[in-house]
DNA sequence: TAGATTGTTAATCGATTAACAATC
DNA sequence: TAGATTGTTAATCGATTAACAATC
């Protein structure tokens, strides 16, 4: 058994903003940083960097530091970024179209290979170089390509019944834009929630306590 | 000072899951409902939620339980819905534009007011019913109007002038889809993060380990 | 009154920070 | 070797869960 068996789900959401960290300090020429320094900028403590590599193994060198490529190289494998996956997309409503030209323009490492609508009105047009298919061509197109990553861009509503339209093809990672719980409702399943509606409440939240916070400060002065 | 002082993120970041419930309740009819049932609804237990509501005010009835709609509308003032706020939407490119949409469409409490770009080719579009103005006349229109909330999406490059730029008009709450750091960078402010790609990669990250965990137990059966 | 369920305090669990021995 | 910095263990801090007294 790897030791990377059971980490943390906060270290896990801290990985992706190591990666990026380190591939810009590649880009600009740094071969090596401390935990110090890698801590102080990005506002965490050099302790905290040090525990989350350390889940999945020792990359520095004592009394040295870690190698900035080959650190960056190593996240990067762990996050899976040099295997291939190939996502399909549900709904090419607002967010749909947008995320899938953000998918092709970023260029990760998930390949969309099909993109999938219920519309009369939508299905035959060219998104991305792909042609907007209807949602009854679904099943055979997953059984032929084998997606492995589901992107839901669908009305709440519509969401179950496409989770399990999926499901019964394999997928078993989802990344969900829709306010419907698919981790509670199909267990076995790996779900990244994009929930902007709740992110720009819990904004809205923070910055009521922010004003209200100026107005105490200005009425109590000391 | 109000009890509301000092609310620990991880239960803020529940509240908007808890007023999507109870408005699912309310619209089915539900009209009270115990800690326990929702906690069963939601996937969590009743502890959690008894602490998290308790962090407001005692807003249940003992031996009886919660008003759903009363429950509902004390948490929307709890997040500031019932406010109305301003936002200023910076970059009109595919995820701003989704973004623009989205905002209008699900008629939050949030109004969008302008939209900007530094492109030639896409200022003086119209797009929501707004004309979608140039960087020149941000300073102008923040003046005037006044908005709250910052919307960025910008590419990352563009972020710190953005953001120095609406600071200087006393916007203190940022909607960010860039990958610059705000909070980072700006004390002060209040920032709610939309890290696509770093959801993506944490997707990435965990289906990984279901694969090999799906491999693993195939070897070994028991 | 008896039953139910809250509000709140105490116990547990997990994550972060600090400390230091190992070692490059 | 001396200095620096990691890897790792121990201490602290915070968040979640359990328990129970208050009360509708």
């Amino acid at each position: 058994m790897s030791k990377s068996a059971d980490i943390a789900m906060p270290v896990v959401r801290r990985l992706p903003r190591y990666y990026r960290f380190l591939l810009e300090l590649e880009k600009s020429g740094v071969s090596r940083i401390s935990s110090r320094e890698l801590a102080d900028k990005m506002g965490l403590t050099a302790s905290q960097i040090r525990q989350d590599l350390n889940c999945f193994g020792g990359f520095g060198q004592q009394g040295y530091g870690y190698i900035v490529a080959q650190l960056r190289e190593e996240i990067g494998r762990i996050l899976g970024l040099d295997r291939a996956a190939g996502a399909v997309l549900i709904g090419a409503g607002n967010i749909g179209t947008a995320i899938a030209k953000q998918l092709v323009f970023s260029q990760g490492s998930l390949s969309l290979c099909g993109i999938f609508d219920k519309a009369p009105s939508v299905i035959g047009r060219r998104l991305v170089g792909l042609r907007v298919q209807g949602m009854d061509e679904l099943d055979a197109f997953c059984a032929e390509q084998q997606p492995q990553v589901g992107i839901l861009c669908v009305p709440d509503a519509a969401a179950n019944e496409v989770v399990s339209q999926l499901m019964a093809h394999g997928v078993r990672a989802f990344w969900n834009f829709t306010h419907y719980d698919v981790a509670l409702h199909f267990p076995g399943t790996v779900v990244e929630n994009v929930h902007l509606e709740d992110s720009l409440m819990t904004l809205r939240y923070r910055l009521c306590r922010l004003s209200s916070e100026e107005q105490e400060s200005e009425q109590a002065p000391f």
